[in-house]
RNA sequence: GAGGGUGUAGCUCAGUAGGUUAGAGCGACAGUUUGUGGCACUGUAGGUCGUGGGUUCGAGACCCAUCAUUCUCCCCA
Protein backbone atom coordinates (compact mmCIF):
# COMPACT_ATOMS: atom_id res chain seq x y z
CA UNK A 1 0.00 0.00 0.00
CA UNK A 2 1.33 3.38 -0.62
CA UNK A 3 2.43 5.38 2.31
CA UNK A 4 -0.71 8.23 2.92
CA UNK A 5 0.89 11.59 2.63
CA UNK A 6 -2.13 12.99 4.08
CA UNK A 7 -1.55 16.12 6.74
CA UNK A 8 -3.46 18.44 8.15
CA UNK A 9 -3.62 22.72 7.60
CA UNK A 10 -1.57 23.87 9.95
CA UNK A 11 -2.30 25.26 13.02
CA UNK A 12 -5.88 23.28 12.88
CA UNK A 13 -6.39 20.05 14.67
CA UNK A 14 -8.40 16.71 15.21
CA UNK A 15 -10.27 16.34 18.25
CA UNK A 16 -10.21 12.24 19.27
CA UNK A 17 -13.64 11.26 21.22
CA UNK A 18 -11.92 11.76 24.47
CA UNK A 19 -10.79 15.35 24.08
CA UNK A 20 -13.69 16.08 22.17
CA UNK A 21 -15.96 15.08 25.25
CA UNK A 22 -13.49 16.90 27.66
CA UNK A 23 -14.23 20.15 25.40
CA UNK A 24 -17.88 19.34 25.49
CA UNK A 25 -17.60 19.42 29.30
CA UNK A 26 -16.21 22.86 29.30
CA UNK A 27 -18.56 24.28 26.28
CA UNK A 28 -21.78 22.94 28.45
CA UNK A 29 -20.56 24.17 31.69
CA UNK A 30 -19.86 27.84 30.16
CA UNK A 31 -23.15 27.87 27.97
CA UNK A 32 -25.24 26.31 31.09
CA UNK A 33 -24.03 29.26 32.93
CA UNK A 34 -24.48 31.69 30.26
CA UNK A 35 -28.40 30.56 29.70
CA UNK A 36 -28.50 30.46 33.93
CA UNK A 37 -27.99 34.41 33.56
CA UNK A 38 -30.38 35.05 30.86
CA UNK A 39 -28.21 35.30 27.50
CA UNK A 40 -29.64 34.11 24.44
CA UNK A 41 -27.46 32.19 21.69
CA UNK A 42 -26.46 33.17 18.27
CA UNK A 43 -24.80 31.75 15.44
CA UNK A 44 -23.49 33.34 12.75
CA UNK A 45 -21.66 32.24 9.62
CA UNK A 46 -18.51 30.88 9.07
CA UNK A 47 -17.65 33.30 6.34
CA UNK A 48 -18.69 37.01 6.23
CA UNK A 49 -18.23 39.75 3.60
CA UNK A 50 -14.81 40.49 3.74
CA UNK A 51 -15.73 44.64 3.62
CA UNK A 52 -17.58 43.67 7.30
CA UNK A 53 -13.94 42.51 8.65
CA UNK A 54 -11.41 44.53 6.91
CA UNK A 55 -9.93 47.61 8.89
CA UNK A 56 -11.84 46.64 12.26
CA UNK A 57 -9.11 44.26 13.52
CA UNK A 58 -6.03 47.27 12.67
CA UNK A 59 -3.06 46.87 10.28
CA UNK A 60 -2.32 43.51 11.62
CA UNK A 61 -5.02 41.56 12.18
CA UNK A 62 -6.38 42.85 8.60
CA UNK A 63 -3.53 40.56 7.71
CA UNK A 64 -4.33 37.66 9.41
CA UNK A 65 -7.71 37.02 7.75
CA UNK A 66 -8.26 34.23 5.80
CA UNK A 67 -9.88 35.30 2.64
CA UNK A 68 -11.64 33.39 0.24
CA UNK A 69 -10.45 32.93 -3.00
CA UNK A 70 -14.01 33.47 -5.79
CA UNK A 71 -15.15 30.94 -7.35
CA UNK A 72 -15.55 30.91 -11.25
CA UNK A 73 -12.18 32.86 -12.00
CA UNK A 74 -11.74 30.46 -14.92
CA UNK A 75 -14.30 31.94 -16.64
CA UNK A 76 -13.13 33.21 -20.21
CA UNK A 77 -15.06 35.97 -20.64
CA UNK A 78 -13.93 37.84 -17.32
CA UNK A 79 -9.63 36.69 -17.98
CA UNK A 80 -8.67 40.44 -18.68
CA UNK A 81 -10.86 41.99 -15.79
CA UNK A 82 -9.53 39.37 -13.31
CA UNK A 83 -5.88 39.96 -14.77
CA UNK A 84 -6.16 43.35 -13.91
CA UNK A 85 -7.81 42.97 -10.81
CA UNK A 86 -5.05 40.52 -9.77
CA UNK A 87 -2.13 43.30 -10.10
CA UNK A 88 -4.15 44.91 -7.78
CA UNK A 89 -4.51 41.94 -5.13
CA UNK A 90 0.17 42.02 -5.96
CA UNK A 91 -0.21 45.59 -4.12
CA UNK A 92 -1.78 44.44 -1.53
CA UNK A 93 -4.99 45.73 -1.93
CA UNK A 94 -8.54 43.53 -2.23
CA UNK A 95 -10.86 43.60 -5.07
CA UNK A 96 -13.73 42.25 -5.01
CA UNK A 97 -13.51 40.40 -8.47
CA UNK A 98 -11.32 38.17 -6.93
CA UNK A 99 -12.02 37.87 -3.06
CA UNK A 100 -15.08 39.07 -1.51
CA UNK A 101 -15.31 36.47 1.28
CA UNK A 102 -13.61 35.85 4.51
CA UNK A 103 -13.90 33.71 7.57
CA UNK A 104 -14.60 34.85 11.09
CA UNK A 105 -11.85 36.24 12.70
CA UNK A 106 -13.31 36.80 15.83
CA UNK A 107 -16.91 36.67 17.06
CA UNK A 108 -17.33 40.52 18.30
CA UNK A 109 -17.38 41.95 15.09
CA UNK A 110 -20.36 39.42 13.80
CA UNK A 111 -21.93 40.04 16.59
CA UNK A 112 -22.01 43.71 15.92
CA UNK A 113 -22.80 43.53 12.11
CA UNK A 114 -25.72 41.35 13.75
CA UNK A 115 -26.78 44.19 16.46
CA UNK A 116 -26.53 47.05 13.40
CA UNK A 117 -29.05 44.76 11.31
CA UNK A 118 -31.39 43.75 13.20
CA UNK A 119 -31.09 46.89 15.45
CA UNK A 120 -35.11 47.45 15.65
CA UNK A 121 -36.14 44.12 16.45
CA UNK A 122 -33.82 43.68 19.38
CA UNK A 123 -35.42 43.51 22.87
CA UNK A 124 -32.72 45.94 24.51
CA UNK A 125 -30.90 45.19 26.46
CA UNK A 126 -29.60 42.46 24.04
CA UNK A 127 -27.78 39.87 25.94
CA UNK A 128 -26.45 37.16 23.96
CA UNK A 129 -23.68 34.52 23.66
CA UNK A 130 -22.11 32.77 21.21
CA UNK A 131 -19.42 29.30 21.29
CA UNK A 132 -18.55 28.97 17.66
CA UNK A 133 -14.52 28.93 16.32
CA UNK A 134 -12.94 31.34 14.57
CA UNK A 135 -9.79 31.38 11.80
CA UNK A 136 -6.46 33.28 11.68
CA UNK A 137 -3.54 33.25 9.16
CA UNK A 138 -1.33 33.50 11.68
CA UNK A 139 1.86 31.52 13.03
CA UNK A 140 0.85 29.03 15.00
CA UNK A 141 2.64 28.48 18.37
CA UNK A 142 2.31 26.75 21.82
CA UNK A 143 -1.73 26.96 22.81
CA UNK A 144 -2.10 29.21 19.25
CA UNK A 145 -3.83 27.96 16.24
CA UNK A 146 -4.89 28.56 12.86
CA UNK A 147 -8.63 27.63 13.71
CA UNK A 148 -10.00 27.96 17.49
CA UNK A 149 -13.34 27.90 19.33
CA UNK A 150 -14.19 31.53 21.54
CA UNK A 151 -17.03 31.56 23.98
CA UNK A 152 -18.18 35.42 24.30
CA UNK A 153 -21.22 36.62 25.93
CA UNK A 154 -22.08 40.18 25.57
CA UNK A 155 -24.63 42.97 26.76
CA UNK A 156 -25.74 45.78 24.21
CA UNK A 157 -27.86 48.54 24.93
CA UNK A 158 -26.70 49.23 28.49
CA UNK A 159 -24.04 51.15 30.55
CA UNK A 160 -25.40 49.57 33.58
CA UNK A 161 -21.91 48.61 35.90
CA UNK A 162 -24.77 45.89 37.05
CA UNK A 163 -23.72 44.40 33.57
CA UNK A 164 -20.36 43.95 34.92
CA UNK A 165 -21.31 42.59 37.85
CA UNK A 166 -23.34 39.78 36.25
CA UNK A 167 -20.31 38.96 33.93
CA UNK A 168 -17.88 38.81 36.58
CA UNK A 169 -20.21 36.70 38.86
CA UNK A 170 -20.16 34.24 35.44
CA UNK A 171 -16.71 34.36 35.61
CA UNK A 172 -16.64 32.93 39.33
CA UNK A 173 -19.44 30.88 38.57
CA UNK A 174 -17.81 28.73 35.45
CA UNK A 175 -14.41 28.46 37.07
CA UNK A 176 -16.03 27.20 40.39
CA UNK A 177 -18.21 24.72 38.81
CA UNK A 178 -14.72 23.77 36.32
CA UNK A 179 -12.96 23.68 39.60
CA UNK A 180 -10.49 25.93 38.32
CA UNK A 181 -9.24 28.38 41.58
CA UNK A 182 -8.81 32.05 39.62
CA UNK A 183 -7.88 35.42 40.20
CA UNK A 184 -10.07 37.83 38.16
CA UNK A 185 -8.36 40.95 37.88
CA UNK A 186 -9.79 44.12 37.38
CA UNK A 187 -8.98 47.66 36.13
CA UNK A 188 -10.63 50.41 34.22
CA UNK A 189 -9.80 52.02 30.85
CA UNK A 190 -10.80 55.57 32.27
CA UNK A 191 -8.15 55.03 35.04
CA UNK A 192 -5.61 54.56 32.03
CA UNK A 193 -6.76 57.39 30.86
CA UNK A 194 -6.57 59.59 33.62
CA UNK A 195 -3.03 58.79 34.05
CA UNK A 196 -2.48 59.54 30.23
CA UNK A 197 -3.91 62.47 30.49
CA UNK A 198 -1.63 63.71 33.35
CA UNK A 199 1.24 61.69 31.51
CA UNK A 200 1.69 63.91 28.16
CA UNK A 201 -1.91 64.22 26.90
CA UNK A 202 -4.85 61.18 25.85
CA UNK A 203 -3.03 60.89 22.54
CA UNK A 204 -0.29 59.07 24.28
CA UNK A 205 -2.89 56.75 25.68
CA UNK A 206 -2.33 53.74 23.52
CA UNK A 207 1.61 54.51 23.98
CA UNK A 208 1.15 53.73 27.91
CA UNK A 209 -1.20 51.03 27.93
CA UNK A 210 0.94 48.76 25.04
CA UNK A 211 4.31 49.19 27.34
CA UNK A 212 2.29 49.09 30.90
CA UNK A 213 0.78 45.70 29.32
CA UNK A 214 3.81 44.08 29.14
CA UNK A 215 4.65 44.75 32.50
CA UNK A 216 4.74 41.33 33.56
CA UNK A 217 7.04 40.10 30.60
CA UNK A 218 9.66 42.47 30.46
CA UNK A 219 9.50 43.80 33.87
CA UNK A 220 9.37 47.40 35.09
CA UNK A 221 12.99 49.06 33.81
CA UNK A 222 12.25 47.70 30.08
CA UNK A 223 8.83 49.59 30.19
CA UNK A 224 10.39 52.61 31.77
CA UNK A 225 12.93 52.31 28.48
CA UNK A 226 9.89 51.57 26.02
CA UNK A 227 8.00 54.74 27.58
CA UNK A 228 11.01 56.86 26.98
CA UNK A 229 11.24 55.69 23.07
CA UNK A 230 7.61 56.61 23.05
CA UNK A 231 8.42 60.15 23.69
CA UNK A 232 7.78 60.20 27.25
CA UNK A 233 9.56 62.50 29.64
CA UNK A 234 11.18 61.65 32.87
CA UNK A 235 8.31 62.70 35.11
CA UNK A 236 6.08 61.48 33.37
CA UNK A 237 8.03 58.46 33.60
CA UNK A 238 8.23 58.57 36.98
CA UNK A 239 4.21 59.11 37.52
CA UNK A 240 3.61 56.16 35.44
CA UNK A 241 6.21 54.14 37.37
CA UNK A 242 4.48 55.00 41.08
CA UNK A 243 1.18 54.35 39.42
CA UNK A 244 2.45 50.69 38.46
CA UNK A 245 3.99 50.01 41.87
CA UNK A 246 0.84 50.63 43.62
CA UNK A 247 -0.13 47.61 46.04
CA UNK A 248 -1.43 45.94 48.69
CA UNK A 249 -5.28 44.70 49.16
CA UNK A 250 -7.99 46.14 47.28
CA UNK A 251 -8.81 49.15 49.18
CA UNK A 252 -5.52 50.24 49.73
CA UNK A 253 -5.00 50.22 46.19
CA UNK A 254 -7.94 52.29 45.36
CA UNK A 255 -6.64 54.59 47.81
CA UNK A 256 -3.42 54.60 46.31
CA UNK A 257 -4.66 55.41 42.47
CA UNK A 258 -6.97 58.10 43.88
CA UNK A 259 -4.37 60.05 45.81
CA UNK A 260 -2.53 59.88 42.14
CA UNK A 261 -5.03 60.14 39.92
CA UNK A 262 -8.43 60.74 41.72
CA UNK A 263 -8.14 64.67 40.59
CA UNK A 264 -8.28 63.60 36.96
CA UNK A 265 -12.06 63.83 36.38
CA UNK A 266 -12.16 60.49 34.29
CA UNK A 267 -9.44 58.56 37.09
CA UNK A 268 -12.28 59.30 39.61
CA UNK A 269 -15.17 57.85 37.46
CA UNK A 270 -12.80 54.54 36.92
CA UNK A 271 -11.90 54.56 40.62
CA UNK A 272 -15.83 54.90 41.62
CA UNK A 273 -16.95 52.03 38.62
CA UNK A 274 -14.15 49.71 40.41
CA UNK A 275 -15.56 50.71 44.01
CA UNK A 276 -19.24 49.81 42.71
CA UNK A 277 -17.99 46.20 41.47
CA UNK A 278 -16.25 45.53 44.50
CA UNK A 279 -19.00 45.94 47.04
CA UNK A 280 -21.99 44.17 44.53
CA UNK A 281 -19.99 41.53 44.21
CA UNK A 282 -19.05 41.29 47.79
CA UNK A 283 -22.71 40.29 47.96
CA UNK A 284 -22.79 37.32 45.54
CA UNK A 285 -19.39 36.03 45.20
CA UNK A 286 -16.61 35.72 46.90
CA UNK A 287 -15.17 38.60 46.76
CA UNK A 288 -11.25 37.77 47.51
CA UNK A 289 -11.27 36.74 44.01
CA UNK A 290 -11.64 40.26 42.31
CA UNK A 291 -8.55 41.77 42.58
CA UNK A 292 -7.59 45.39 41.09
CA UNK A 293 -4.55 45.06 38.84
CA UNK A 294 -3.93 48.76 37.52
CA UNK A 295 -1.39 47.33 35.20
CA UNK A 296 -4.06 45.25 33.35
CA UNK A 297 -4.52 46.99 30.40
CA UNK A 298 -5.74 44.69 27.67
CA UNK A 299 -4.51 45.62 24.03
CA UNK A 300 -7.61 45.57 22.19
CA UNK A 301 -8.31 49.53 21.89
CA UNK A 302 -12.03 49.69 21.81
CA UNK A 303 -12.56 49.09 25.34
CA UNK A 304 -13.50 52.26 27.41
CA UNK A 305 -14.30 50.83 31.03
CA UNK A 306 -13.71 48.22 33.28
CA UNK A 307 -11.68 45.53 31.83
CA UNK A 308 -11.36 41.98 32.95
CA UNK A 309 -9.01 39.40 32.98
CA UNK A 310 -8.40 35.68 34.29
CA UNK A 311 -5.38 34.25 35.56
CA UNK A 312 -5.45 30.36 36.47
CA UNK A 313 -3.73 29.87 40.49
CA UNK A 314 -1.21 27.25 40.53
CA UNK A 315 -0.38 26.92 36.56
CA UNK A 316 2.21 28.59 34.13
CA UNK A 317 -0.73 30.00 31.74
CA UNK A 318 -0.85 33.27 30.20
CA UNK A 319 -4.87 34.46 30.89
CA UNK A 320 -7.84 32.53 30.15
CA UNK A 321 -10.45 34.31 29.71
CA UNK A 322 -10.96 38.46 29.39
CA UNK A 323 -13.29 41.41 28.43
CA UNK A 324 -14.46 45.04 28.97
CA UNK A 325 -16.85 47.70 28.32
CA UNK A 326 -16.46 49.62 24.77
CA UNK A 327 -18.67 52.76 24.15
CA UNK A 328 -19.33 52.35 20.46
CA UNK A 329 -19.61 48.56 18.88
CA UNK A 330 -21.88 49.31 15.93
CA UNK A 331 -21.22 52.54 15.17
CA UNK A 332 -18.69 51.08 11.88
CA UNK A 333 -22.11 49.33 10.83
CA UNK A 334 -24.06 53.08 11.22
CA UNK A 335 -25.89 52.15 14.13
CA UNK A 336 -24.05 55.15 17.05
CA UNK A 337 -24.43 54.84 20.28
CA UNK A 338 -24.85 51.22 21.75
CA UNK A 339 -23.03 51.01 24.35
CA UNK A 340 -21.96 47.41 25.61
CA UNK A 341 -19.76 45.12 27.46
CA UNK A 342 -17.97 41.72 27.05
CA UNK A 343 -16.47 38.48 27.92
CA UNK A 344 -14.68 36.13 26.45
CA UNK A 345 -13.59 32.42 27.71
CA UNK A 346 -10.68 30.58 25.77
CA UNK A 347 -11.57 27.21 25.87
CA UNK A 348 -8.11 25.80 24.29
CA UNK A 349 -5.75 27.21 27.26
CA UNK A 350 -8.74 26.32 30.29
CA UNK A 351 -8.41 22.32 28.72
CA UNK A 352 -4.69 22.90 29.15
CA UNK A 353 -5.30 23.98 32.40
CA UNK A 354 -7.44 21.07 33.67
CA UNK A 355 -5.60 19.08 32.00
CA UNK A 356 -2.19 20.35 33.84
CA UNK A 357 -4.39 20.20 37.25
CA UNK A 358 -6.45 17.06 36.92
CA UNK A 359 -9.63 18.26 36.79
CA UNK A 360 -11.82 16.69 34.32
CA UNK A 361 -14.28 14.47 36.26
CA UNK A 362 -14.30 10.37 35.40
CA UNK A 363 -17.84 10.49 34.18
CA UNK A 364 -16.41 12.52 31.21
CA UNK A 365 -15.68 9.29 29.68
CA UNK A 366 -18.88 7.89 28.54
CA UNK A 367 -18.94 5.22 26.31
CA UNK A 368 -20.84 1.97 25.98
CA UNK A 369 -21.95 0.42 29.43
CA UNK A 370 -21.96 -3.49 27.77
CA UNK A 371 -20.76 -5.58 25.66
CA UNK A 372 -22.27 -8.62 23.82
CA UNK A 373 -20.25 -11.30 22.96
CA UNK A 374 -20.66 -12.62 20.02
CA UNK A 375 -20.12 -16.70 20.07
CA UNK A 376 -22.08 -18.15 17.14
CA UNK A 377 -24.83 -17.50 14.66
CA UNK A 378 -27.80 -18.45 17.13
CA UNK A 379 -26.48 -17.07 20.26
CA UNK A 380 -25.53 -13.59 18.36
CA UNK A 381 -29.40 -13.51 17.30
CA UNK A 382 -30.50 -13.98 20.95
CA UNK A 383 -27.77 -11.32 21.81
CA UNK A 384 -28.83 -8.79 19.39
CA UNK A 385 -32.55 -9.09 20.45
CA UNK A 386 -31.16 -8.59 24.39
CA UNK A 387 -29.02 -5.87 23.46
CA UNK A 388 -32.21 -3.97 21.93
CA UNK A 389 -34.00 -4.45 24.81
CA UNK A 390 -31.53 -2.56 26.98
CA UNK A 391 -30.96 -0.03 23.99
CA UNK A 392 -35.06 1.14 24.52
CA UNK A 393 -34.18 1.31 27.89
CA UNK A 394 -31.52 3.63 27.29
CA UNK A 395 -28.60 1.55 28.48
CA UNK A 396 -26.01 2.03 25.74
CA UNK A 397 -24.52 -1.37 24.28
CA UNK A 398 -22.50 -3.28 21.03
CA UNK A 399 -22.49 -6.27 19.59
CA UNK A 400 -18.85 -8.02 19.28
CA UNK A 401 -19.22 -7.64 14.87
CA UNK A 402 -18.12 -11.54 14.55
CA UNK A 403 -17.96 -14.61 16.50
CA UNK A 404 -14.16 -14.84 17.13
CA UNK A 405 -12.41 -16.18 19.93
CA UNK A 406 -13.29 -14.59 23.32
CA UNK A 407 -9.77 -13.34 24.06
CA UNK A 408 -10.57 -10.87 20.98
CA UNK A 409 -13.99 -9.77 22.15
CA UNK A 410 -12.56 -9.45 25.62
CA UNK A 411 -9.37 -7.14 24.70
CA UNK A 412 -12.00 -4.76 22.54
CA UNK A 413 -13.66 -4.19 25.81
CA UNK A 414 -10.85 -3.48 27.42
CA UNK A 415 -9.58 -1.12 25.22
CA UNK A 416 -13.06 0.75 24.77
CA UNK A 417 -13.75 0.75 28.49
CA UNK A 418 -16.69 -1.20 28.17
CA UNK A 419 -17.31 -1.86 32.44
CA UNK A 420 -19.49 -5.19 31.54
CA UNK A 421 -19.42 -8.23 28.96
CA UNK A 422 -22.61 -10.40 28.79
CA UNK A 423 -21.96 -13.99 27.23
CA UNK A 424 -24.38 -16.14 26.09
CA UNK A 425 -22.89 -19.42 24.44
CA UNK A 426 -24.26 -22.66 23.61
CA UNK A 427 -25.32 -23.72 26.88
CA UNK A 428 -26.81 -20.52 28.02
CA UNK A 429 -28.91 -20.34 25.05
CA UNK A 430 -30.26 -23.90 25.81
CA UNK A 431 -30.63 -22.64 29.33
CA UNK A 432 -31.86 -19.65 28.61
CA UNK A 433 -29.77 -17.99 30.89
CA UNK A 434 -27.12 -15.20 29.85
CA UNK A 435 -23.48 -14.60 31.71
CA UNK A 436 -22.94 -10.99 33.38
CA UNK A 437 -19.23 -10.41 33.52
CA UNK A 438 -18.28 -7.49 35.51
CA UNK A 439 -15.20 -6.64 33.49
CA UNK A 440 -13.39 -4.02 36.49
CA UNK A 441 -13.65 -7.05 38.97
CA UNK A 442 -13.73 -9.75 37.57
CA UNK A 443 -16.57 -11.11 39.34
CA UNK A 444 -19.09 -12.90 36.92
CA UNK A 445 -23.05 -14.47 37.53
CA UNK A 446 -25.73 -16.55 35.58
CA UNK A 447 -29.41 -14.85 35.79
CA UNK A 448 -32.28 -15.92 33.50
CA UNK A 449 -32.74 -13.66 30.08
CA UNK A 450 -35.80 -12.44 31.16
CA UNK A 451 -34.19 -11.00 34.49
CA UNK A 452 -31.36 -9.35 32.43
CA UNK A 453 -33.18 -5.99 32.42
CA UNK A 454 -33.99 -5.54 36.19
CA UNK A 455 -30.00 -6.29 36.81
CA UNK A 456 -28.98 -3.02 34.46
CA UNK A 457 -32.02 -0.97 35.95
C1' G B 1 7.02 39.86 9.23
C1' A B 2 11.99 38.05 11.99
C1' G B 3 14.82 34.06 14.17
C1' G B 4 15.88 28.93 16.10
C1' G B 5 14.81 23.37 16.53
C1' U B 6 13.17 18.88 14.31
C1' G B 7 11.86 15.42 10.10
C1' U B 8 14.46 7.39 10.65
C1' A B 9 8.70 1.38 11.24
C1' G B 10 1.52 2.84 12.87
C1' C B 11 3.46 5.71 17.65
C1' U B 12 7.86 7.41 20.86
C1' C B 13 12.67 7.56 19.69
C1' A B 14 18.27 5.20 19.29
C1' G B 15 21.62 5.26 15.41
C1' U B 16 28.51 6.79 18.48
C1' A B 17 34.41 10.34 14.52
C1' G B 18 30.28 9.32 7.49
C1' G B 19 31.78 2.37 6.33
C1' U B 20 28.95 -2.88 4.22
C1' U B 21 22.42 -6.85 5.66
C1' A B 22 19.14 0.54 9.58
C1' G B 23 17.76 -0.84 15.53
C1' A B 24 14.78 -0.71 20.35
C1' G B 25 10.36 -0.02 23.16
C1' C B 26 5.21 0.32 22.59
C1' G B 27 1.33 -0.96 19.16
C1' A B 28 -0.66 -4.45 15.26
C1' C B 29 -1.15 -9.50 13.72
C1' A B 30 -0.46 -14.85 14.69
C1' G B 31 0.58 -18.70 18.18
C1' U B 32 1.48 -20.92 23.48
C1' U B 33 -4.27 -27.13 21.48
C1' U B 34 -10.56 -25.46 20.32
C1' G B 35 -16.05 -21.01 26.27
C1' U B 36 -13.20 -16.50 30.27
C1' G B 37 -9.38 -10.96 28.92
C1' G B 38 -5.75 -7.46 31.22
C1' C B 39 0.32 -10.70 32.60
C1' A B 40 4.21 -13.63 30.42
C1' C B 41 6.72 -16.15 26.43
C1' U B 42 7.52 -17.16 21.00
C1' G B 43 7.07 -15.59 16.18
C1' U B 44 5.44 -12.40 11.85
C1' A B 45 4.60 -8.11 9.16
C1' G B 46 6.04 -3.07 8.64
C1' G B 47 11.20 1.83 6.68
C1' U B 48 13.79 3.59 -1.24
C1' C B 49 15.93 7.23 6.80
C1' G B 50 10.55 14.24 4.32
C1' U B 51 11.91 15.55 -0.99
C1' G B 52 15.65 17.17 -4.71
C1' G B 53 20.58 18.23 -5.64
C1' G B 54 25.86 18.18 -4.03
C1' U B 55 30.65 16.49 -1.41
C1' U B 56 32.85 11.37 -1.03
C1' C B 57 35.42 5.13 -3.04
C1' G B 58 31.16 5.14 0.34
C1' A B 59 25.79 9.57 3.27
C1' G B 60 20.44 8.14 7.75
C1' A B 61 24.74 11.07 9.40
C1' C B 62 28.31 16.46 6.12
C1' C B 63 26.77 20.92 2.62
C1' C B 64 22.86 23.57 -0.27
C1' A B 65 17.87 24.02 -1.66
C1' U B 66 12.84 22.79 -0.88
C1' C B 67 8.58 21.10 1.75
C1' A B 68 6.43 19.87 6.37
C1' U B 69 6.28 20.46 11.43
C1' U B 70 7.44 22.75 16.09
C1' C B 71 9.09 26.72 19.28
C1' U B 72 10.46 31.97 20.31
C1' C B 73 9.78 37.28 19.10
C1' C B 74 5.92 40.63 17.00
C1' C B 75 0.68 40.19 17.85
C1' C B 76 -2.93 37.63 20.09
C1' A B 77 -7.02 33.54 22.47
Amino acid sequence: MAKATVSLPQGTRDFSAEVVRKRNYIFNTIRNVFELYGFAPLETPAMENLDTLMGKYGEEGDKLIFKILNNGLDNPAKHDQIRTDFEKVLEGKNTKNVTERALRYDLTIPFARYVAMNYGQLTLPFKRYQIQPVWRADRPQKGRYREFYQCDADVVGSTSLLNEVELSNIYATVFATLGIDVEIRINSRKILAALAEICGGADKMTDITIAIDKLNKIGIEKVKEELAQRGLDETQIITIEKYLAIDGSNEEKLAAATALIGNAERGKAGVEEIEYILNYSQLITNNSKLIIDFTLARGLNYYTGLIFEIKAKGVQMGSIGGGGRYDDLTGLFGVPNVPGVGISFGVDRIYDVMEELELFPETVHKGVKVLFFNLGEQESKTAFALMQQLRNNNIGCELFHEATKMEKQFKYADKKQIPFAIIIGSKELEEGTCVIKNLVSGEQKTVLQTALLQEFS
